[in-house]
DNA sequence: CCAGCATTTTGACACTGTCAAGATTGATTG
DNA sequence: CAATCAATCTTGACAGTGTCAAAATGCTGG
């Protein structure tokens, strides 16, 4: 490790390049195998070869830099979206697609799920503008698409945007008793999050 | 402050008393106003009017402290669910009452309810014996609830246990988007869950 | 070549959890 | 009643944390 991080100082001695960067993607590797709460700027300073407070020069703050943390994630999903819409298929396969995207994303990206949605952010809201930004689409986009199955006669409900808040709540919380152990196996997120499927279905009697 | 303490520790002096239950609600308090994230095991202390490592020869942790904080709280929860269980209300209120009773119990004791259902605890699962107990027979008894609640046909969706999860994850996941303050006002918790009322029930046409 | 600027480092501070060793006290014996 | 003992609490110490202020370094345009 130490002999690692003298080579990359020697190839790019003291100036580093594109340190922001190679600060957000180390914490991001750092957070998915350890966790949000092991990381700290000095082991992250130490990882990337450079000294403890290099990373105030581009963060604020260790709270700014988990928003560029969170930032990325939401554009990640975002990808995820596009995709998922660039798709043709039938729209309720799309809904269902949808849903088990959402579980999957979360189980999956768990510690960077929880800072996209979770309190460590979100609750004594020391938000970025940049994250505020993106977050903010993003949910428009998914209350948009919900409001579109709705439309559609696919999706139940009175009010489009209460029903958004309430499925979006139904995933986010089967996600996060996964994700922090509650419910014990990862595994059966999936299957659990299909059999909440026809909750939100128009029934075809 | 510290007069008070002072005088504190002259009436009782040296030997708290019981200052194994002084510590828990007074972290529960603390943790109440500022958040978990705020509690300090030295500010605690000094708040007690004792010294800073006291609290280890009742607690091995100050995740151990948390554990027992959270215990306390799922006892006051059990609490609720007696004196739901003895009101004489039709089933169908019953279970109403059940979902606003959840939902109001986390968002007027967000911090207590992170450390119940957080990722705190349980992620890296070091939880004690004693809040491995009462969370178990707690979780059991709300599928049990949900699981006589679809045995009399108010309840719909196919396997009980699954459904009990599906919908404990919706209660969840909204209280959470509250409480951490993605979904903005806290007041129209109770509105969002009512709206995801008749997605459990037995549609009665 | 040098001045200025962006970038990185060093030093320092207050705060945290926790361990090991010592001090204090109320209770239990002889 | 006095001495011992175990429970209880305190002091000292250490490594780790985020973060600020001031210094050092290296690139770049004049």
């Amino acid at each position: 490790m130490t002999l690692d991080t003298v080579l990359i100082k020697r190839n790019s001695n003291y100036h580093h390049g594109n340190l922001r960067q190679t600060l957000v993607s180390a914490a991001t590797n750092m957070i998915a195998e350890n966790g949000i709460e092991s990381l700290s700027l000095r082991k992250l300073a130490e990882k990337v070869g450079v000294s403890r407070t290099a990373a105030y020069h581009y963060f604020q703050d260790k709270n700014d830099l988990l928003c560029a943390i969170a930032a990325n994630g939401f554009r990640r999903w975002q990808q995820s979206l596009d995709q998922l819409n660039a798709n043709q298929l039938p729209e309720r396969d799309k809904f269902e697609q949808y849903i088990l995207g959402y579980i999957n994303f979360a189980t999956h990206n768990p510690e960077e799920y929880e800072l996209m949605f979770g309190r460590c952010i979100w609750k004594q809201s020391k938000c970025t503008p940049e994250l505020q930004d993106i977050s903010h689409t993003t949910f428009q986009r998914q209350v948009e698409m919900i409001e579109y199955w709705q439309s559609i006669g696919l999706v139940n409900g009175d009010s489009p945007l209460k029903m958004a808040q309430v499925i979006w709540g139904t995933l986010h919380g089967i996600a996060k008793l996964f994700i922090d152990g509650v419910y014990a196996d990862v595994g059966r997120a999936e299957e659990i999050v299909i059999s909440a499927l026809p909750m939100f279905l128009v029934s075809k009697v």
